[in-house]
RNA sequence: CGCGGGAUGGAGCAGUCUGGAAGCUCGUCGGGCUCAUAACCCGAAGGUCGUUGGUUCAAAUCCAACUCCCGCAA
């Protein structure tokens, strides 16, 4: 079986491997190389470091939808795609024998899109999971194909389960394929009616409203640890917030306000009650517990009633 | 040359403007108190103040260059 493979994220770098360990893997897609951070560094895509690795040849185009004659040249029995990150042109996705099939991290239709991991978290979702797919012109509407879940505990953060995720797609991707070869397989149209989407975070998305529960606030916070990090700002400068939890007490104040100082956090008030911020990383500083970030200031109590907007 | 913040014992900070004995809150180690403790009391160790050069009787502090880290923007 000739695999191409498309794919981006360091999500997709688990399916390569064990793909390119039990089948043929004769291309790999990626996005085209970055100028990233401050120094506009040149970054490639985790999964063309893998496949530069093994020695797997590489394509990028800037636009498939213009640019995919090379890909047809390789011959493949399948396309599996997995967080690639360009609509693929319905001529690449009917050329293959087995046509072209897409690794998502949610439970179709429920959060089509880029990000389904940081909304299933963000969401407040108990559980979630991995949909192999058909792709089709359309983002993340093909045919249901394979699809298992698992649950998503108050301990995950968008890391840990990025992680159980990438595992699990990559085990069942290569249970599936020989299925998909012997025509042992049961595609199931989408219900539309029951879809919801996730997009790709945005700058807006990943600032702290605490006129929200705290619940929704801790949700947003473990939702998107480690990255690209939700954050607030006090006395004029941003303050990233990696993690917190839930306070049992409920203070009088105003929403944002700084309402308890703890050993190891700093208490702020919600919707609800109060929310306990225990990991930051000032403007300009490192990523520190709350701890150390106390440790530092030496009349504490004047942080109190304190806004965080 | 996109804009800005920062580098001080293991951690987080103050001190830099106005040059002149290394400070604060923790942590670590030892001792004490206690039924006990992450609590409290006493004591100790630990720093070429990012690097290099310059000014000066004297530099964490002033000047120059460089390295690394971070926020924004892309």
């Amino acid at each position: 079986m000739r695999i191409v493979y498309m794919g981006t994220p360091e999500f997709a770098v688990g399916p390569l491997k064990k793909l390119d360990d039990n089948y043929e893997v004769v291309l790999v897609v990626t996005q085209p190389d970055k100028e990233v951070g401050r120094k506009k560094e040149i970054k490639f895509s985790p999964v063309k470091e893998y496949a530069l690795e093994k020695g797997i040849p590489v394509f990028q185009p800037d636009k498939i939808r213009n640019d995919y004659e090379e890909i047809l040249s390789y011959n493949p029995d399948v396309i599996v795609t997995c967080a690639y990150g360009q609509i693929i042109p319905k001529e690449l996705l009917e050329f293959p024998k087995y046509k072209c099939i897409n690794i998502h991290a949610s439970l179709l239709p429920k959060l089509r899109g880029g990000a389904p991991i940081h909304w299933s978290i963000i969401n407040g979702d108990s559980k979630t999971g991995i949909t192999i797919m058909y792709m089709n012109e359309k983002m993340d509407e093909g045919d249901i194909l394979y699809q298992k879940e698992i649950d998503i505990l108050d301990s995950d953060n968008v890391e840990t389960l990025h992680d159980k995720l990438s595992e699990l797609g990559s085990n069942m991707i290569i249970e599936f394929l020989p299925k998909l070869e012997s025509g042992d397989i049961n595609p199931i149209k989408q219900n539309n009616e029951e879809a919801t989407y996730g997009y790709n975070v945005s700058r807006e998305d990943e600032h702290l409203d605490f006129n929200k529960t705290s619940k929704e606030v801790f949700n947003k916070i473990r939702g998107l640890n480690p990255w690209p990090v939700a954050y607030t700002s006090l006395d004029g400068k941003v303050f990233k917030v990696y993690n917190s939890r839930i306070s049992d007490s409920k203070p009088d104040g105003t929403n944002g306000e700084i309402t308890n100082i703890y050993p190891d956090g700093i208490g702020i008030k919600t919707s609800d009650g109060e929310i306990i911020i225990t990991e930051i990383k000032e403007e300009g500083k490192n990523r520190i517990q709350v701890k150390d970030y106390l440790n530092g200031i030496h009349d504490k109590d004047s942080l109190k009633h304190k806004i965080f907007s």
